[in-house]
DNA sequence: CAAGAGCATGTAATTATATCA
DNA sequence: ATGATATAATTACATGCTCTT
């Protein structure tokens, strides 16, 4: 029901002749200096078949089975595994090769994906972390606040000082002091700062998603 | 001598056939469930030039230009905007198309990498806070504590007790009451939790570059 | 030094599916 | 529902880099 008329289309898509890589492109004029080719192996008309040089998409779910797996056992490709799966496969060497190559370049976006949750999720918890730090703080402060005043009190109301005591009254009303001096610094992806980006509580809960458009 | 040499290369690649779409996948004997295909347009041989049909790969510096500045002004695509970007770079309006899918997906992959080093500064930033703040909260407490003895040794050094005081002797021994409840939760990416992942300070200063194995 | 292999990255195109007017 | 457009995932290719022979 689903409008899957697959009447004949071909889905084809490439044809090398394998010869003609014509240098010329008719329009477009560039200085087309050089026509250096490079690398260009026989691929293509001469692998297995008799049936003319096509190229064919969408590897089979076997093939991505077996790729897949060894994959997840080893990103790397050297010569002999590739020429092993690619004769498996009944695939091209360089075919194996580019799917390696596409592979890694896909995990990579996955991973950084995933980096990107779990530290948004920890980011997040930091943020609420800082806000009850921060809570308690004020509260720890409006205590000692009392505090002095209480002693104030005591020591006001009654005698005029009391010895052996070495309490400063200094407290709760010290300066944010700067801290951050050099640490894990510079190492990573190109622009880390440590900017102050004066996030005070309440801040930093924002999605992946409204960030398109910017 | 920066190995800029604008060769261009010119470097065609793709031939179609324009009639020659033979359906059969020779090799790679597999299911093949449907050859289903879509959409295809008589691309290719209708163009401006009289070359017929040859498929050039890299666009032109021009042409990309030009996208790049449509693209920004808008990622959108209409279907007034796609004719006269084509008829204006001589190109397939499917190609315009394209490019601007592709465009997209890299601009979407570009912002990723961009707001995760922002919002890895803004979380080592937080950790650091949070430090401080640890650390500040200790200091306190310490000061609390000491000015609770020295309310202890005044009012009981001296006097029995201290009328009109509502001082409360409960103080820096609060649980960390758990305050986490439902937030801004489950809406961007698909497992942003809040996992309290015990991070106290010096944790959470990674460079991202280890994790590439994993 | 040149040639070649492997790799990362960028780009073009295809396929598949979902959505919307 | 039919067609156009969007996204996501794939396949392939080009190119520049590094390292090795």
């Amino acid at each position: 029901m689903n409008s899957e008329v697959d009447e004949q289309m071909a889905l084809i898509s490439e044809y090398y002749p394998d010869g003609i890589y014509s240098q010329f492109v008719p329009e477009q004029g560039v200085a087309s200096t050089k026509p250096r080719r490079r690398r260009r192996k026989n691929k293509g008309c001469e692998g297995g078949d008799g049936a003319a040089a096509l190229r064919k998409r969408k590897l089979s779910d076997e093939q991505v089975n077996l790729l897949e797996r060894s994959f997840g056992s080893e990103h790397k490709l050297e010569s002999e595994r590739k020429d092993r799966l690619a004769s498996e496969l009944g695939l091209d060497a360089r075919q194996v090769a580019v799917w390696f190559q596409n592979r890694r370049a896909r995990w990579k976006t996955k991973k950084l994906e995933e980096e990107y949750s779990k530290l948004k999720s920890e980011h997040d918890a930091a943020v609420l972390d800082k806000c009850r730090l921060q809570t308690e703080l004020l509260k720890l402060k409006e205590q000692l606040h009392e505090a002095e005043k209480e002693i104030q009190r005591l020591s006001d109301g009654f005698s005029s000082n009391s010895p052996c005591s070495s309490f400063s009254m200094e407290v709760a009303m010290d300066p944010p002091q700067p801290f951050l001096g050099e640490f894990g610094m510079g190492l990573g992806l190109e622009h880390v700062f440590y900017a102050s980006h004066h996030d005070n509580c309440a801040h930093g809960l924002m999605e992946w998603d409204s960030l398109y458009y910017m």
